[in-house]
DNA sequence: GTCTATACGGCGATAGAC
DNA sequence: GTCTATCGCCGTATAGAC
């Protein structure tokens, strides 16, 4: 195994283990056990737990990134949005039963002070940024698109924190519903195709 | 000091510290210190961390409680709704510097396993239940008034999640806006009084 | 009832053999 | 580069004097 794949397979394991037994909760062991990896080694791919935390995060982001990509090939804005919330679909029950990975770990790396927290919220910055550009398309002001985009994300973290809480899909399906259904009949008006 | 008293301290210590601090990153130490009670003393009122943390949400539920006496006084359902919503007001502050102490709790607690979970969704389970209660009395058939229920109660986490990741509290702001107006234009069809 | 001292375990991190 | 052994710290929980 190249040095390469040790450390994204460290990276990896992090990132499900966050995900499934929360931030705080999971230890440098018990990600090197999963790894694979003898403890002692993790210390000389990333130099601090904080280290693996922040490659965690760029791991998170950079997935959400390459997702959007395929999305970004649709001609409408409105088709790129229905497809990103389409995609929600098919991540109901592993949220219902973990939560979101990137809304987890924004609430916990905010209460443990340092700057944890500015490494995880830019996932959620980066996916405001591009529902706000695909609300602009469709012919909002930036101001609207912006609120816009907030309540996208923020129904949909509501959600899943509820559907999480209960262990209860519905919750989520509820809202996927709900934001389809806004989503189509919001007004068209001076809608942009893609240049 | 009497014997509840420091109980009671106890309670409130841990409560605003899991708030702040979070729930894993919470040490018995940190809340002995802040309730001024001796570490080895709080194992006289609580055999276990458990039990404290049972005792916070407990008393996290009669918090609520108390304070929706107060709208359920309010004639229409709809006034006693729109009270909920305004009450989010003054604690937009507090929620963006800190995050929401239920929605927190839950979502650490879902983490680890055991049975904190449970204890501590009773607080949303509630807070449902009684929105349900107000849709219902609005005149909405069962299956609306929860759905509108869980549209409320998401939509709030979600902001707050939002506006604590990035420390701004204009989502919060925002999502108080748009449930007032999307409360205040439901239609008022069979809107029952208070019996 | 109140408090001090301490046992015990698990954590992050390091030293150093190979 | 890889791995084992271990240090030092801090957490929960307990023992036992007062």
């Amino acid at each position: 195994m190249a040095v390469a794949d040790k450390r994204t397979s460290l990276v990896r394991a992090a990132d499900t283990l966050f995900h499934h037994t929360g931030f705080e909760h999971t230890s440098i062991a018990d990600i090197a056990a999963a790894a694979k990896v003898p403890v002692g080694n993790v210390y000389y791919y990333f130099k601090t737990r904080t280290d693996l935390v922040k490659a965690v995060t760029e791991h998170r982001l950079a997935g959400v990134e390459a997702r959007r990509a395929e999305w970004d090939s649709l001609a409408s804005p409105r088709d790129r949005l229905l497809a990103y919330v389409d995609s929600f679909e098919k991540h109901t029950e592993d949220m219902t039963a973990h939560g979101c990975p990137v809304g987890s770990l924004c609430l916990e790396a905010n209460k443990q002070g340092g700057d944890a927290a500015k490494e995880a919220s830019a996932v959620f910055r980066s996916s405001l940024e591009w529902m706000r550009i695909q609300f602009r398309a469709m012919g909002f002001p930036d101001k609207v698109a912006r609120a816009h985009a907030a309540r996208l994300l923020g129904a949909r973290q509501g959600s899943v924190l509820l559907s999480n809480t209960f262990k209860d899909p519905t919750y989520i399906r509820l809202e996927i519903a709900r934001l389809k259904g806004w989503l189509g009949k919001l007004p068209p008006a001076g809608e942009r195709k893609k240049s």
